[in-house]
DNA sequence: TGCGATCAATGCTTTCAGGGTATCATATGG
DNA sequence: CCATATGATACCCTGAAAGCATTGATCGCA
């Protein structure tokens, strides 16, 4: 039994009649009588109760006929699907994301793509730039946005924003009243930022910013989640240098001031050139167009 | 495509490895391989990247496996259930009853067959005795329980019950205070009883219960549905003859009575011969094997 | 009742899809 | 750099399945 020898039965159970069935299978009536006759033999089952003038269904072969269908069907819908896969229509893509980016570029890109390609199913993975990199490389994501940096091996980029860094604090923070912030000022000040081994191109922005005037920031707390660091913030333990597009949605409490001369981070979309998904390509086209209008 | 090559496909991505898969395939490598590259072709798609030292899926081959795991069950299932119907295993049989029968050898008969093949939807469909005639006869139903007749054209018949005719009548109604009642008894009284064109041997079983003794019931009203007659006697408008087993589920106002040499009817299970459903036979069975125990 | 028409089954021939064997090509590891 | 493992190619051969011609059975109509 195979598939083609439901399509044969198919054709007779609908037809009642060899002759056209054959015609339908484009073979004529003899080998096709031929074949209804291995299907009945092969499965041990009469489908059809005939003399040389009727045809018709027997109970198993009416039952038979529900089964070929939805069968039938299904293998159709696998192949069709299978290109669809291929062609990048349909399938799975796994993007990663850091929480810097969840609130400014992200829901623009999986809202276009979302759009633009219904049928593939958007696994989003919300993680630290250093894991990013790393799940790249190692393909357990298929393409993500984070910081850009020189560090591209076997990576495509494109670039979707730039950001500037700005700084904050609470309300109450004697900074908040101050006209200008820049590392003159900031040095004294108890700094919350991620550790070099989460957020290197954030962290050497920091970094350089400070440097650049010959000053080294006192950073006090390093968590690893942006989440922790505004807490912290929050708590009065601290300020921090955050991406611009974050300063929008802080809790009550807080307040963010520009930086003079701030220091900028590029957001990046990135995937692996040697990407076997095919629905990457168009992920990653869509990235490009929104680098036209945000920039 | 056809399903034989969606196993070459499940074997290689099972496996990731053409040997092996060949040989689960009980085929040497090279044939094995081609059709691998067959598959491929006629898809247009590359499911699985490899170089004479690796094999893996693509993308596009891990959605397919899914497909191809879920087409193939259902293929076997398909071909396994055809024959489970065949044998009245599975499948579908429907069952036609006279109202007369519905709290007396129904019940039973349903619930034994349902308990020795649960795979067989019974389609219930309570008709009146010529109804059921007709429907068997045009197989429309495969088979049903009715009053025995001689009219038995290639039909095959089970006696499940012989059921004695009783008198309904209201409580208040005079004959209810009677010691014996017989067609003398009755001949004045009005008679409420189905048609002849319903129920053939149930109208013929009263007529004879009085032209034995030269006499002929004075029917005045003829409705088809039994529950209308029980309906009618309750209004008070005539008394009827109605098998014992539907004596028990009296309405309030209503009582029934013996006759004197009660007329007798034959309940029975009839299918036709030349039936094509493979799960007529053991219902039948099943009806003999009733037989045994209520007679 | 007999004849022609219709339609499924059967016999025979032919072809090509697909399997087998031998061999090649290539990547890996010691 | 060679031995080994493994997938691809080349070539041959068998048999499943298609085609053609014909038979056999059933039905309608004269």
């Amino acid at each position: 039994m195979d598939t083609r020898h439901m399509r044969y039965f198919m054709a007779l159970a609908e037809t009642l009649h060899f002759g056209r069935a054959a015609e339908r299978m484009n073979m004529s009536q003899p080998p096709f009588s031929r074949q209804i006759a291995m299907i009945e033999h092969s499965l041990g089952v009469k489908l059809f109760e005939r003399n040389s003038r009727n045809v018709a269904l027997t109970p198993a072969g009416k039952h038979f006929m529900k089964d070929c269908r939805n069968v039938l069907g299904q293998f159709e819908d696998a192949c069709r699907d299978v290109r669809l896969v291929a062609s990048g229509m349909k399938g799975e893509l796994r993007f990663g994301f850091m929480m810097h980016a969840a609130h400014s570029v992200v829901p623009q890109l999986v809202q276009l793509y979302s759009e633009a390609r219904p049928d593939v199913r958007l696994v989003l993975d919300e993680r630290t730039p250093t894991e990013i990199d790393e799940m790249l490389v190692a393909g357990t994501l298929d393409a993500a946005v984070t910081f850009g940096s020189e560090y591209t091996l076997n990576l495509q980029t494109v670039l979707l924003a730039r950001e500037r860094l700005r700084i904050i604090m609470r309300k109450d923070h004697v900074l908040a009243a101050a006209r200008q912030i820049g590392p003159m000022a900031l040095c004294n000040e108890r700094i919350i930022a991620a550790p070099v081994a989460t957020a290197p191109a954030l962290r050497s922005a920091i970094n350089s910013y400070f440097s650049a005037k010959g000053l080294v920031p006192h950073v006090v707390l390093e968590p690893r989640l942006q989440h922790t660091i505004i807490q912290l913030v929050a708590k009065g333990l601290g300020v921090a240098l955050i991406p611009a597009s974050l300063c929008n949605e802080l809790g009550g409490g807080l307040t963010s001031r520009a930086l003079s001369d701030s220091p900028q981070l590029d957001v990046v979309l990135r995937a692996p050139i040697t990407t076997k998904n095919p629905a990457v390509s168009t992920f990653m086209e869509i990235g490009k167009a929104m680098q036209q209008t945000s920039i």
